[in-house]
DNA sequence: ACATAATATAGAGTTAGCTTTAAGTCCGAT
DNA sequence: ATCGGACTTAAAGCTAACTCTATATTATGT
């Protein structure tokens, strides 16, 4: 029923390092220590790890984060910001996987005329122009 | 037929300083110069632009980046590191929207969670406990 | 012609998020 | 009881990708 700092780092899959210093960065409030002053982690502990994680892999700044848990102590009179903040960060992530399968567009197409190319031994300066003109019309078009 | 470093900055949402450190770290190698050592922008160096835009906010480091403008540099011979290159460059993205599928799946939860909270005024902690549980399950069912 | 806006170079400074180092203390096993 | 490994704090160091400063030169509008 509690983890030291080397279980939850493996885990967790951080270094105990980076959990020392998201502890001082005050993104983990509630880690308790034992008699002889070694962090005890407990499952609520790994949860917030694991929001943690979550928030920081879709972009949000460890000081957002912070935000958050700071919110969340203050208690009930928050709910509308955390509230606030997950919507927006939803969208900002519904943003994200927008842009990237805009960009897996362009990377295929870059596949598919390096597969060309490779068969043919050489780069064609056609294909370039071509894509080239795609890119121009792209940005002048809106 | 050819920007100014102004020009080119506001048409590819960039800072002229960015474009400076671009050409200074080799990502720029084809932007000419004028008479009076001004950078004159081509519609090819916008195309190189776009590339860079397109890899850099799928993750890749700019020293990633250079590889690939060296290999071009360097002509046909790298035609197969230039297209596993960009297949690897697609694997990382798809990875990376199946995780941003996966962590926005959690935070559609905690907005459901967060928007009873709200209404009813308060935080129910058996709401978070059963979350909890949850977590738990999806850390060691694996 | 002249003010001012844009550009040039070189180099220092900034920010986030770790990562490493130094100098120890604590604990489990032989 | 002692050795290796995990743990402690405090603080310096690192990397990426800018961002800003200072000083000088060039281009543009009236």
């Amino acid at each position: 029923m509690g983890y030291s700092i080397g279980q939850t780092a493996k885990m967790m899959n951080v270094t105990t390092h980076t959990l020392r210093y998201y502890e001082k960065e005050g993104l983990l409030p509630f880690v308790r220590k034992n008699a002889s002053g070694l962090r005890v982690f407990s499952d609520n502990d790994l949860g917030w790890l694991a929001m943690i994680e979550c928030l920081k892999e879709t972009g949000m700044p460890l000081k957002g984060i912070k935000q958050y848990i700071d919110w969340y102590i203050e208690g009930d009179a928050t709910l509308q910001q955390r509230l606030d903040m997950f919507k927006a960060q939803k969208q900002k992530v519904e943003e994200q996987i927008a842009l990237y399968r805009k960009h897996l567009d362009k990377i295929n197409y870059k596949i598919n005329m390096y597969t060309e190319a490779v068969k043919r031994g050489s780069w064609d300066k056609m294909m370039e122009e071509k894509l080239l003109a795609e890119e121009k019309k792209k940005r002048f078009g809106k």
